[in-house]
DNA sequence: CATGATCCATAAAGAGGCCTTATGCCCGAT
DNA sequence: ATCGGGCATAAGGCCTCTTTATGGATCATG
């Protein structure tokens, strides 16, 4: 395409003599202004040599023991620096603030119910860094959204990124204490459908009774809501509408201070878990380092 | 010199990738961007890719059919945006201040007989260059001296420079009628040694008595002022005060209107001539062609 | 639902711009 | 008079960037 080339070229000046030019217009020597950009002066006189073809005029008065700017050149090089000011401005801007802001993808509860509750120690270790948390059950993709890292649940192999595993994905029922005691305790698997079932459909709940030994095709024609996330069921629970299958390390609190509890030790696995990923082609990127060690560090202490 | 190189580097963006950035945030498409820049797609992806690694965070969401600026990309685009219509506003000016303006270095007789009775048509050839005119008798250097054509007298022979010969240097003594009438007329050349010589010890004047076949060593021992530019002495012999020895080129109007009168067709020639000459480098820059084009014709049709 | 069109990413290979090395010239200073 | 500092120039090589070619993904269309 050598006509839109051709005309480009000649409204925008080559960029890398113009990066010589500043530099020798501000020391007034080739030789300096060489030794500043890491070049050597003889490839210095050659992009200023090239600038001055190009402009058609010469920018520099070769005197002896020194160098001065023509008019063209006086012209030329106020306009330059300060161009130059700006584009290093605001790309260390760039950088900085690429530096200093973490956008955290994760799954609803996993936001409400672990990051809410720790965020703070890691905005104590790390006071420069913000945080901008973005709840979402979709899944992520880094190419299309703009975060820097997330937290999943899945089998934990995903092309292109880094994993970590925070915690399994593991269930059991839960329910509220005054539930339970509403029939006489929950003694065993059974007498949990004598209560009603937050989400009957879930498949976890199959594979639970299953587990426990029982029979749960009757569940799935069970009328009941999805409501899409853990936290949300949980809350039902607490409120004694009926009987959740949750993942446990999301509710230590719940289950330890009582508003929830775990009537069988029975847990089930289907091999999913949370994972910390982030793509393998930033993993050095230094906001995405400290988060990533920290929340291991954050996960393997409790 | 791999660590200036490096903090140099770290400092300031690759600007050819910054070029690209420009382009494709205010296309918001990578094959449009690359169109215009007259580069393929794939060229501008490699030079997005890098920037997005030197920065260290995506600048572009990919979204199907269509991408969107990052926070930093936003935070980046305007500011690049901005010093680059900088960059090229003062590289434009530059061009057209370095074409609108012609710097002509002429010998002050040149300029005062001849350019200042001719510029005028060259005005009115090209109203948009503006002239300004140099006058001195050194001689030019082009690399030290912010000049763009000049004429010289001499031999022709210059290194590096492109020459054309506008006319012979010859030379041959004039007067005033005045002063001719004075003595009963100047009939033959000895007639002029009974009147005062400006500038006695010039070369010319030797040269062109031997021409006539007189010995003229009386010449040189005679008191007198060399003025230095031969308007000077035209002024002088106008008014009287003796016999100069001129270039008849230069004083076409004196003599055409009997200010000065020429009492022999004798001329002598030294083979110098008044030259127009340019660095041959800058032979093809336009408002060097202009001039040259101009000032060949207006002395060809004269 | 299949097909084509559009857009971006990627790999491989080639070209050319840019840098370095080496040298020369010029001027001023010791 | 010689030395030293500064810029220009030539030759050569590397490395960046570009092109070509291809694949994957999405969206529109019949």
């Amino acid at each position: 395409m050598p006509d839109l080339n051709a005309r480009q070229f000649a409204q925008l000046p080559p960029l890398q003599a113009i990066r010589v030019f500043e530099a020798v217009a501000r020391h007034l020597s080739f030789t300096k202004a060489a030794e500043e950009l890491g070049m050597t002066q003889a490839a210095a006189s050659y992009q200023i040599k090239l600038l001055e073809e190009r402009i058609g005029a010469p920018l520099f008065l070769r005197r002896p023991k020194q160098i001065e700017l023509t008019e063209p050149g006086q012209r030329l090089a106020p306009a330059v620096s300060e161009a130059f000011s700006l584009l290093s401005g605001a790309y260390s801007a760039a950088r900085a603030g690429a530096e200093g802001v973490l956008c955290v993808s994760t799954l609803l509860t996993f936001a409400s119910n672990w990051l809410a509750q720790h965020l703070g120690s890691f905005q104590v270790a790390h006071p420069s860094l913000a945080v901008r948390v973005d709840t979402s059950n979709r899944v992520v993709d880094f190419a299309r959204e703009d975060i820097d890292i997330a937290i999943r649940s899945g089998g934990g192999k995903w092309p292109g990124v880094e994993t970590h595993m925070l915690f399994k994905a593991d269930f059991t029922p839960v329910l509220s204490p005054r539930l339970a005691a509403s029939i006489g305790g929950v003694n065993e698997p059974a007498d949990l459908l004598k209560l009603p079932i937050l989400d009957p459909g879930d498949i976890w709940w199959q594979e639970w009774f299953e587990l426990a030994g029982l029979p749960a095709e009757e569940l799935a024609s069970r009328p009941g809501t999805s409501m899409g996330a853990q936290a949300y069921e949980a809350n039902a629970a607490m409120a004694g509408h009926g009987v959740a299958i949750l993942t446990r390390a999301l509710f230590k609190n719940e289950l330890a201070d009582g508003r929830l509890i775990q009537p069988f030790d029975l847990v089930g696995d289907d091999g999913h878990a949370y994972w910390l990923v982030y793509p393998t082609a930033r993993r050095n990127v230094p906001k995405i380092r400290a988060f990533r060690d920290w929340i291991l560090a954050e996960i393997a202490c409790q």
